[in-house]
DNA sequence: TTGACACTTAGCTAATTGACTAAATATATA
DNA sequence: TATATATTTAGTCAATTAGCTAAGTGTCAA
């Protein structure tokens, strides 16, 4: 039961359920295109996306220095849980709406995408 | 979101999921067998039967004196996930043992059981 | 090889929460 | 009606946790 409560407590937070919605509807996404939506620090997202690994939920690519996140949705042991998840999410406008602001951020390569990053600090 | 977040974060905790797995293997039990069984006040047993409630996870039936919780596998938009919950609490060998316990508290009504009580208080 | 950079780990703080006791509420019984 | 009792609410405290900053690790590119 340890491990079913420790899943709960994974995805009884509002960031790491956005971060799995998130990869629910996209293959794969890197750490800092995660944390630029988020809008939090690099060093939160980390400890939200380790915990979603520890508990089975996401997997993780080292490529680089790169580390792509995707959902655990082949793992048959939470599968049920993962697809009722998703059609939460399917019903959530909130939720929707927050993950079109995705796009910006998958629709450019982290590259770029730290670029701008950096150029937006700069400015400010 | 906030649905799913609070169903999960009201998950997210063992004593709750206890509870949740008493009411999956037992049609009913009153507060009392539930606060007795659990090992904690009155009080504590009562607030987290309360969060189950408000989360649409069981649903209570007031008697007299006597509340009657009851899981609520028949809310359609929560049964695949309580259907994946009941699994899990199967293949738990910690859990099953510690229902075995709950026995004793089930095989007398809610009146021997609570003059147990204050027995045992009285000794000690 | 040196510097930049993506990510993780360590350590701190403020907010949340699970547990308790005491008080309040509601119901049954003498 | 008065008392006992089952549950809930209010208030307090200790433990947990989500967020931050700063420091550490590993990788790439000049």
């Amino acid at each position: 039961m340890t491990g079913t409560e420790n899943i709960f407590k994974a995805l009884g937070d509002r960031n790491r359920l956005r971060i799995l919605a998130a990869l629910l509807s996209h293959k794969e996404l890197c750490a800092c295109q995660i944390h630029e939506w988020l809008r939090v620090t690099g060093a939160t997202a980390s400890k939200h996306l380790g915990l979603l690994v520890d508990n089975g939920l996401i997997e993780s690519r080292k490529e680089g220095r790169w580390v792509h996140y995707r959902s655990n949705r082949n793992n048959p042991a939470i599968r049920p849980l993962i697809n009722w998840i998703k059609k939460q999410v399917e019903l959530d406008d909130a939720l929707q709406s927050d993950l079109k602001k995705l796009e910006p951020v998958t629709s450019c390569t982290p590259l770029e995408l730290r670029k701008k990053q950096r150029d937006r600090a700069a400015c400010c």
